[in-house]
DNA sequence: CTTGACCTTCCCATGATGGGAACCTCTACA
DNA sequence: TGTAGAGGTTCCCATCATGGGAAGGTCAAG
C-alpha cells in the first residue's frame, strides 16, 4: 500500500495525471486513507504501468481505454486487441508520411537556400508561392 | 477590397483563423469598414497565403511568425531563414523517427498476434510488461 | 512543536482549431 | 419599404494530454 507519490515513481506516471486518469474514469477511484490520501496498490501501479506503455506506442486515451478494458476482459478475441493496434499502426504511418513529405519539401528548399547574408531565399519563394515549380513534385 | 469571407476563401485560411491570428498578433490589425466588418486587400490574401503554407510544412505559429518578418525584411539574410527550417527539419526528423520506433513495435506485436477469438495476446503481454524481450530490442 | 515534504482540490495555460450563441449588417427580392 | 437569408461581429466553450501553482490539510522526523 503506498500513497500517490510512490504509486507515481513506481509506475512512471506523475501524480498529476494519475488524478486525471482517475477524474476522466480510465482507472477507478482509488480508495481513501482517513485523512482523504490516495491509496494505491501493486496491482494499480501495474494498471498504471500498462497505460504509461501503451502512451509511449502513441495510442489516444481513447485506444488505450478499450486496451485497458480488453486486458481486464479474460474472455476477450485478441482479434479485437489486434484491430485497435493495426489501425493505430496504420494511423502511424498516415503520419509519418505526411511528416516525410513535409520534411522532404524542406530538406530541398534548404538544400537550394545559399544560406549566407544576402536576402535571396528559395524558402521564402516557395512560402511566398512565387516558386512553385521548387521541390512541388 | 474583401470581407473577411472572402479573403478566406482567397487564401484558403479560415474566417475563424483569420480574427485569430489577428488576435495573437501573428498578422496586423485589418482595417475596418463603417459597419465594424474587416477588410482585406490582396497583400493580405498573400500573406494569410504564405502562412497557410508555413504551417502546411508543420512549422510552428511562432516560427511561422518568425518567417513572416524575414519575408518582409529586405535586408534579411537568407541564412537566418535556412536555420529556421533547417531546425524544422531535424525536428521533423526526430518525430518521425519516434513514429516510427512506435510502428515498428506495434507492427512486430500485431505480427505476433494470432487474432483469433481466443484471447491470449502478445500485445496486450507486451503492455502489461510480461513480455519485455519481444519487440523491444 | 515546528519544519518540510507531501497530500488535497481547484483554476489556469498550453497550441491550433472548430462550434455555437447572441446580435448586427448587407443584399436581393416581392 | 419590409423582410429573409447570408454573412459579419464578439465572446465563450471544447478539444487532447499535460504541467504549474495557489491555498490549505496531513504526516514524520527532529
Amino acid at each position: 500500500m503506498m500513497n500517490i507519490g510512490e504509486a507515481a515513481k513506481a509506475s512512471g506516471v506523475s501524480a498529476k495525471m494519475i488524478r486525471y486518469y482517475e477524474s476522466i474514469g480510465l482507472i477507478s477511484e482509488a480508495d481513501r486513507t482517513h485523512s482523504n490520501y490516495r491509496v494505491y496498490g501493486t496491482n494499480d501501479v501495474h494498471t498504471l504501468r500498462f497505460i504509461k506503455r501503451a502512451r509511449n506506442l502513441g495510442f489516444s486515451m481513447e485506444e488505450t481505454s478499450a486496451l485497458l478494458a480488453l486486458w481486464h476482459d479474460r474472455t476477450r478475441a485478441s482479434a479485437d486487441v489486434k484491430q485497435i493496434a493495426t489501425e493505430h499502426v496504420q494511423a502511424l504511418e498516415t503520419r509519418i508520411s505526411e511528416l516525410q513529405e513535409m520534411a522532404d519539401t524542406l530538406r530541398h528548399l534548404v538544400h537550394c537556400c545559399s544560406g549566407d547574408n544576402r536576402p535571396d531565399c528559395p524558402i521564402l519563394s516557395n512560402l511566398a508561392g512565387q516558386d512553385r515549380a521548387v521541390g512541388q513534385a
